[in-house]
RNA sequence: UGGGAUGUAGUCUAGUGGUAGGACAACAGACUUUGACUCUGUCCGUGCUGGUUCGAUUCCAGCCAUCCCAG
């Protein structure tokens, strides 16, 4: 039996996960984060995961199973790492992905930081996906989920090897129908919930609202241009576009038009076919592998470069910024900002963050 | 100003003497724990005024607008 601090957003899937591990015997304790003030985005309250009704459901779970509850506030935190990063990525002419953000700085770190702090070895979230310890490498893995359709691996890449070996994820091995069904059975208040979606400190869906009012971002207006520098229009601030956008730019041309790049510096937006969207593939930073420590030869992977997005299979090489792959066919180019995680099968070799674009 | 050309929805583009079809955009919905993509659905039009005709978007005239060439 062990000591698992279990984070709990007030959704359906954390509040099964906690209680599993409680009926399976461990001693565990919920923990809700408070991630942000509402006054800070903008909103009064509103369906988002750290609002007074998460936290009273996730309060109400525990009660109802018999385990403390507890709620961290790590406003600064996230503001520094998630919030600002979130401007500051966009402003650039990146596109971030704050879920991975969020999980990579705050909810994997430093949960499991205060846990050892409170005398708890685990912590356990309610992400749909699989750890398992390959005793012949040594080494701890992530591995997709049962339920593949709500498979969340690709936000999970960065782990590293003390906190996969530290964290349980109890619905690995569960389908979501089997978890609201579960949540039924045990009357928790939540069992109908809906899913989450959006970001979650931008409830409305508006990011560049968001970035705008409440980030100081402050991107003028510029000029949609072809491949060949002509003007094509008018835009309202690169900080609204990301590669590969169809919609929203407000123009037509006889055929749909795409992001295909973005340049900060000059403030335009590059429109183009699809077919001058391809890309042959990408130079990835910030490489966390999972499967081995470092990437010494080239090696074939599956690649995932957006959520939901079929792998595509690809060859991934040694690069003095961390890997360099190339898709085995050209792909729709990935948005630089956006993270690229490797796949052999069910099991993650690693991911990162993508940086350049190769044409 | 003279000569020529054109004028279909936000944009581009079909079409027939019998009251307009498509594409892109836009909007809505689905999908979705990021940004996107994708799918489905919806809205919107014949520059203006007359004439010919049973009937004109299509024929004619004038006007207006735009573009090109002259000067």
């Amino acid at each position: 039996m062990a000591k698992v601090l279990v984070a709990m957003s007030g959704g359906v899937d954390s509040s099964v996960a906690a209680a599993l591990l409680k009926e399976q015997g461990h001693e565990i304790c919920g923990v809700t984060l408070k991630l942000y003030e509402n006054e800070d985005i903008g909103v009064c309250n509103m369906r988002t995961c750290c609002s007074l009704t998460d936290v009273e459901d996730a309060r109400r779970v525990a009660a109802k199973m018999g385990f403390r509850h507890v709620v961290f506030s790590y406003v600064d935190e996230f503001r520094k790492d998630v919030m600002s990063r979130f401007a500051a990525e966009y402003a650039s002419g990146r596109t971030p992905n704050p879920c991975i953000d969020c999980n990579r700085f705050i909810k994997f770190p430093r949960l499991l930081n205060r846990a050892r702090l409170l005398g708890m070895e685990y912590i356990a979230t309610g992400h749909y996906a699989r750890i398992e310890y390959d005793s012949s490498i040594n080494r701890w893995l992530l591995k997709k989920a049962r339920d593949i359709s709500k498979d969340q691996t690709y936000v999970l890449y960065a782990l590293t090897q003390d906190e996969l070996a530290h964290t349980f994820f109890p619905l690995g091995n569960l389908l979501k129908t089997e978890v609201r069904k579960l949540a039924e059975e045990r009357g928790l208040v939540n069992a109908r919930k809906p899913d989450s979606q959006d970001i979650c400190f931008v409830p409305d869906g508006d990011y560049a609202a968001f970035l705008e009012r409440s980030m100081g971002v402050d991107i003028p207006e510029g000029n949609f241009v072809d491949t060949k520098g002509n003007i094509l229009g008018k835009h309202k601030g690169h900080h609204r576009y990301t590669i590969g956008q169809r919609k929203g730019l407000g123009i037509g041309f006889g055929e749909p038009k795409y992001v295909i790049a973005k340049d900060p510096e000059k403030n335009t937006v590059v429109l183009g076919s699809k077919d001058e969207l391809k890309s042959a593939g990408f130079i990835a930073r910030d490489v966390n592998w999972i499967l081995f420590d470092e990437l010494r030869e080239p090696v074939a992977a599956t690649v995932k470069t957006r959520y939901h997005q079929p792998e595509v299979p690809a060859i991934l090489y040694p690069h003095r910024d961390g890997v360099e792959v190339r898709y085995e066919t050209p792909q729709f180019s990935a948005a630089p900002g956006q993270s690229a995680v490797f796949y052999h099968g069910d099991t993650v070799v690693g991911g990162g963050i993508v940086a350049d674009i190769i044409k």
